[in-house]
RNA sequence: GACUUGGUAGCUCAGUAGGUAGAGCAUUACACUUUUAAUGUAAGGGUCCUGGGUUCGAAUCCCAGCCAUGUCACCA
């Protein structure tokens, strides 16, 4: 424990020695916010208004009679406060407390609610003249003194690791780290909202499942005492949702946390979000729109304009986002020449001559590496990549024209992959001939009974909402938008 | 998993051609009745990530490990 911390403990024990409650339950009356407070202050000092606010204590200056103090409230302002025992009311019986309560106990990081009035200092900043003052919640461990001067930040807690393990001091400390967060929650509100106006239904599906499927990754294992078996945590949750659909949902989506028991980096997190979304009746071409429309609201509803700045560039998301089929688009940069016909063979040494490393031998992985090393990194601007081959998608249905394709497209955004979509695989002797090529050791046979039921022609996406928020706020690593990110 | 950079006070960081550590803010004490990165004076605070090795002596050099940053691989 640090010297400071074992102060405070102290502070603590003799502040409750005074007769005082550091931690008291009372409610008491809050009437402004420091946001609205400083937006109506004009007014409020005209016509006198009493004051009623509560915040934590970022700043304490003290002359001998009298004292500044700094707080800040959760509408993220800052606002001084000033004390003299002078304009102060009795609460306790003895005034002295307040002298001891101010000069000796009250910490930076310290939670008090305070009444007053505001006035205008010589320095002409707005100000409150303390009458009352209680404690509500005492800091015991010190917060990092963050210092800004001219919005610059001197001492700024900027400590990756600190920040992620201890992301509550985190919050309270950089403002711009709780401003990520509150249009996290805007954005995944405006998406809820733009898709209820089209009346498709939100829903909860199983998170414990017994077969993890609708993608290819390895799980999380963890176990039914009364059931005595594994069961998984999901890795996606699409086979629900398209049981859900041969239910008879005009729609549905959820907003789904995803457990998948791989490696970490700036685009990975053992758990993440995912908007997966489902409409029958409707193709992968009218997705393409769809979706792009519900990127325009997201940009228009949260930050009031559909150009948004990211790496000193600008996306206009009105911008109609350009198609480009797989395999032109890797011939287009590689000069490769390769399409899905291309054999194992001449894949493999592909790899070979460019050195890419492979360590599973199949089209799908090879020609994923391919378009990673040669393509994703240079898409800047968004672009739908289409026309996968069977062998890269088993879950979609396969082109009209072209039968060893498939009606799906991905958007890559920033060298991102953003989200996947496709027109539903809807045959279920197909689905299960897919499987079954997959080498899985558990197939879901269940899925393939609804499928046998009928499922009407359906488009099914999935969005990565970690990465689209990370993108739409600037951010290259999607720790900076998950609120507590896995770490060791 | 590979490489990379780093781990020193509550926070941000400096430092030593190897002689057990410094600054600013924070903390404590005193002064100051309008300061705002308050100021002035004084003081306290450290397993220099962990464990070995080299050395008379290691926070510094070497080895191993742990944790993290970044890049790459893996994650259709």
């Amino acid at each position: 424990m640090s010297e400071q911390e074992k102060i405070r403990i102290q502070k603590l024990k003799k502040i409750k020695l005074l007769g005082i409650n550091p931690y008291p339950s009372k409610k008491y009356k809050i009437n402004y916010n420091i946001k609205k407070l400083l937006y109506d202050k004009i007014k409020i000092i005209k016509k006198k208004k009493k004051i009623y606010i509560s915040g934590r204590i970022f700043n304490i200056r003290n002359m001998s009679k009298s004292s500044f103090i700094d707080i800040k409230d959760y509408s993220n302002n800052k606002i001084q406060l000033y004390y003299n025992i002078n304009y102060i009311e009795k609460i306790y019986k003895n005034n002295k407390y307040y002298i001891f309560l101010f000069k000796k106990y009250l910490d930076i990081g310290d939670i008090i609610w305070i009444s007053g009035n505001l006035f205008i200092t010589k320095l002409k900043e707005y100000t409150i003249l303390i009458k009352k003052i209680i404690l509500l919640s005492k800091c015991i461990y010190p917060i990092p003194n963050v210092k800004i001067k001219n919005k610059k930040i001197y001492y700024e807690f900027k400590n990756k690791e600190k920040r992620y393990r201890m992301r509550y001091i985190d919050l309270i400390v950089n403002d711009k780290i709780k401003k990520i967060f509150l249009i996290r929650s805007i954005i995944i509100n405006n998406i809820r909202k733009f898709l209820n106006s089209y009346k498709y239904t939100e829903v909860d599906t199983p998170i414990l499942q017994n077969i993890p499927g609708g993608a290819n990754a390895k799980p999380f294992i963890t176990y039914h005492n009364k059931f005595k078996k594994k069961l998984y945590l999901r890795i996606s949750n699409e086979l629900y949702l398209k049981r859900l659909i041969v239910g008879g949902f005009k729609g549905v989506y959820e907003f789904s946390r995803n457990f998948r028991n791989e490696s970490i980096d700036k685009n990975h997190n053992p758990e993440f979000t995912i908007l997966e979304f489902y409409v029958s009746y409707k193709n992968h071409i009218w997705m393409m729109n769809f979706f792009q429309k519900l990127l325009i609201y997201i940009c228009k509803k949260t930050f009031n304009k559909c150009k948004i700045k990211i790496n000193n560039k600008t996306i206009d998301f009105t911008k109609k986002i350009k198609k480009i089929k797989l395999f032109d688009y890797i011939n287009e940069k590689t000069k490769l020449n390769i399409n899905e016909n291309t054999s194992l063979k001449k894949l493999i040494n592909i790899c070979k001559k460019f050195k890419i490393d492979i360590n599973i031998k199949k089209k799908e992985k090879i020609i994923d590496n391919i378009f990673n090393n040669f393509c994703k990194k240079n898409i800047f601007y968004p672009v739908f990549i289409t026309d996968y081959p069977i062998y890269m998608s088993p879950l979609a249905k396969k082109n009209i024209k072209y039968k060893k394709l498939t009606e799906r497209f991905e958007l890559y955004i920033n060298g991102i992959e953003i989200a996947n979509a496709y027109s539903e695989l809807n045959d279920p002797i197909e689905q299960l001939k897919r499987f079954k090529k997959q080498n899985k050791n558990k197939i879901d046979k269940d899925f393939i009974k609804s499928l046998k039921i009928g499922m009407p022609p359906t488009v099914g996406i999935g969005i990565g909402i970690d990465r689209l928020i990370a993108l739409l706020t600037n951010n290259d690593n999607i720790q900076e938008v998950i609120l507590f990110p896995q770490m060791k």
